[in-house]
DNA sequence: TATTAATTAGGACGTTCGTTCAATTCCATC
DNA sequence: GATGGAATTGAACGAACGTCCTAATTAATA
């Protein structure tokens, strides 16, 4: 017995994934219902069909976004062995991975009064799934005597390198994919050597 | 002769200020002139006698912002003299004085195929400001011997310096000063030693 | 005090928004 | 091939949007 008529669940994640894109170029007040409708192919009505509203179907493709991009990298980061390799590999994840506008966009609506309280509790922790992931790659460094950081940095250092890497998303929608790839991995070598001329 | 009457020119920058607060917190779809009419305490009529309309508005916030940030800034960093000592001045500059998310805001409106070409034109200028004063310092750190830095990665140095304060920006209206301050320095600290284990 | 031009308010406009809902189409089953 | 529930549509709703227009208010000048 085959529960899925119709497309039903392959139009919803098309809807999904529609609407992850216009929410990450355009942020969430900047996407009407309308625009999703329009790039899905689908009616308005149908949208509300598989979602509760705009603020929900939000909701869930942040959340999804973040627990699909946790699990993927859990698989990718096992093919790399130093903190150094995992840094560049996570670079180049993010850069090809990451929906951190969508992040951007759950900040919009989070900082919104009118925005319901269960929404910005759920939307409060989302950036926390991929700080913690570099919050690992650091410790992993400091424990095999890789880097040079103290406990109480740990959390700080990784807070920046997430900043960065989240701050370069901005740039995919304008940017060409080589060059900015270079500035990804540029990044973790600035976070690894530094700048500054050695004694 | 006195070309003011009442507090018109006072009133005018009541509302820019309150508008550039919104649109930094909102973004520029987030922002309704209803809100700037509420939070300004002037009408939705007289906001039309002083700006021609949202769009106009928010290109003139923008620019003007960024004139005198750069205005500011030239200013502030005759004080120091090496490029770290500039780095950490900027740092503290850009936490206090910079209005990052007016930035993001306008990459919403740029983005956007409805907004004007002379508007998206006028707004791809934007972030070149503050980059080129990013780059001034690390081209003096590199002149000065400071900075162990060749001609051609001066200008992704600087890009990533600023992207990364930028992206700090992000914090300004949800994380307390003194942690967010720290954190801008160790920014500096980071891109300026590396975290590696030396030697 | 009367006149005038600059300033401000507030409501009306057409449009677009998020949302709802009745009607229709589809497919599995009988 | 008829039936029923799931999938999908498209029109319609009130609210909110950006913008415009007219009227009221103000302060300077005559």
């Amino acid at each position: 017995m085959n529960k899925r008529h119709y497309d039903s669940e392959e139009t919803r994640s098309l809807i999904a994934d529609k609407a992850a894109r216009l929410f990450a170029q355009k942020g969430f007040a900047g996407t009407s219902i309308a625009d999703i409708s329009r790039e899905s192919g689908c009616s308005k009505g149908h949208i509300y069909y598989h979602f509760e509203n705009k603020e929900k179907l939000f909701v869930y493709l942040a959340l999804e976004t973040m627990r699909s991009w946790k699990e993927r990298w859990e698989a990718v980061s096992v093919n790399y062995g130093t903190a150094v390799e995992k840094l560049h590999a996570m670079a180049s994840f993010v850069h090809n991975n990451y929906k951190t506008p969508l992040l951007q966009a759950g900040q919009e609506l989070g900082s919104n009064p009118a925005t319901s309280p269960e929404t910005v509790t759920k939307l409060r922790g989302l950036a926390s799934t991929p700080m913690q992931a570099y919050y690992e790659i650091f410790k992993q460094g400091m424990e095999t005597g890789e880097f040079d950081l103290r406990e109480e940095e740990l959390e700080s250092t990784g807070f920046l390198f997430g900043t960065l890497l989240g701050g370069l998303c901005q740039y995919l929608y304008t940017m060409e994919n080589e060059p900015l790839e270079a500035l990804f991995q540029r990044s973790v070598t600035i976070f690894v050597h530094g700048i500054c001329r050695k004694g």
